[in-house]
DNA sequence: GATCCAAGTCAACAGCCGTTGACTTTTATG
DNA sequence: CATAAAAGTCAACGGCTGTTGACTTGGATC
């Protein structure tokens, strides 16, 4: 037998499972807050087995997040139909089984970690604004940036403060006024294809 | 003598000298990464005595947040002017000395802390959520929530993450693009006082 | 069956943390 | 001066953390 074909179907490789209990430690909780013995526990193995297997909890953050944004490769581009897709995703992770597992919700979390920090700033930079404002011409970097802002802040304030003023209760009120902010922040370059951009 | 004349201008409180050290860790690291030793140390004494001042990590993290809102008591209310004096907040603390050293700076560090969270929320609504959405009929409390996070997230991807396309170079870009965002999400009714409600 | 490598375990290390009891020093008061 | 309270120090505790060396297990290869 080339492959333990039992063993691979009754459940996936230990260092899969691994990652998968990190993913959903880390997408609760910050890089500070989840030990290695947290996600140890979680795949019923022991601490020295997880650590070894990534090198250090560093290496192990950075392939989670790094397959969190690949498995949900949708990178944001200036389009007319942008608004409303941001303002979906808004909302998304709350509905999917997984709820609340998603390269997002990792962010959110670890922000405030000195050493997830400049792994986090590099994803936010390359996954996010890198490719949003360079479809959008001049000062498109500054949009993006606004807009990150505000989606950021959303989820930090719903996700990890709890805001209840955020929650999805409140969707059909929130969505309007997202996608009237949004779409300010993006300008007028987005309803046609040429349009002049009339500020500065 | 009613009072220690001189070794009140010496230098004030021993008391007043951790609140301030503390304020300045809490402004710049998490609440997990400032230790009470960095404070002890700051202040040149020892960690005992910090930790016995206020009773417990808990007790000195909640009076220093509590300082900090007072000194710059500042309760955003929706006025015709309110757009103005957000964005005016937005790059004030970078200007003054005790740069960097604010209420939010503290807030936006400790974000992701399980200890801090819970005093954060609580500080969240009572200093900046709840009077704006007071003050906005309808459907103020996600309005305010949405303003909120867009000011969350950009002192966050700024100050936090270090994103140099909100750092101050590009002021005069920026300024004119969040005024826009929350000039939207405010909606009409802060232009004139009389106005109706266009869409939906 | 002997061998070998990977998978996984066990116990321990050093370092940091908040916290605490016992102590000394300073300051104010009678 | 005596006294007592306040200000501050010292050393240590227990608990947690990531990390590491030495060990055992199990399955595949020759």
């Amino acid at each position: 037998m080339v492959r333990a074909e039992l063993k691979a179907s009754d459940m996936p490789n230990t260092r899969d499972r691994i990652l998968e209990a990190a993913q959903r430690r880390f997408s609760a909780a910050s890089y500070e807050q989840v030990g290695l013995r947290n996600i140890a526990e979680d795949v019923g193995i022991d601490v020295a087995y997880v650590h070894r297997t990534f090198g250090s909890k560093d290496k192990l953050f950075t392939e989670v997040l790094r397959l969190s944004f690949i498995e949900e490769r949708d990178v944001p581009v200036a389009s007319p139909g942008l608004p409303d897709r941001l303002i979906e995703d808004m909302f998304r992770t709350l509905d999917t089984r997984n709820a609340g597992i998603d390269p997002l919700s990792i962010v959110v979390h670890s922000l405030s970690s000195a050493t997830a920090g400049s792994i986090l700033r590099q994803f936010i930079i390359d996954e996010f604004t890198a490719p949003m404002s360079d479809s959008i011409k001049g000062d498109g970097a500054q949009r993006a940036a606004l807009l990150a802002s505000l989606l950021l802040g959303i989820r930090i304030l719903r996700d990890v403060i709890g805001l209840q003023a955020l929650d999805k209760t409140h969707r059909n009120i929130l969505e309007p006024l997202a996608r009237q902010m949004i779409t300010a922040g993006l300008g007028p370059n987005l309803e046609t294809e040429n349009n002049y951009t009339d500020d500065r």
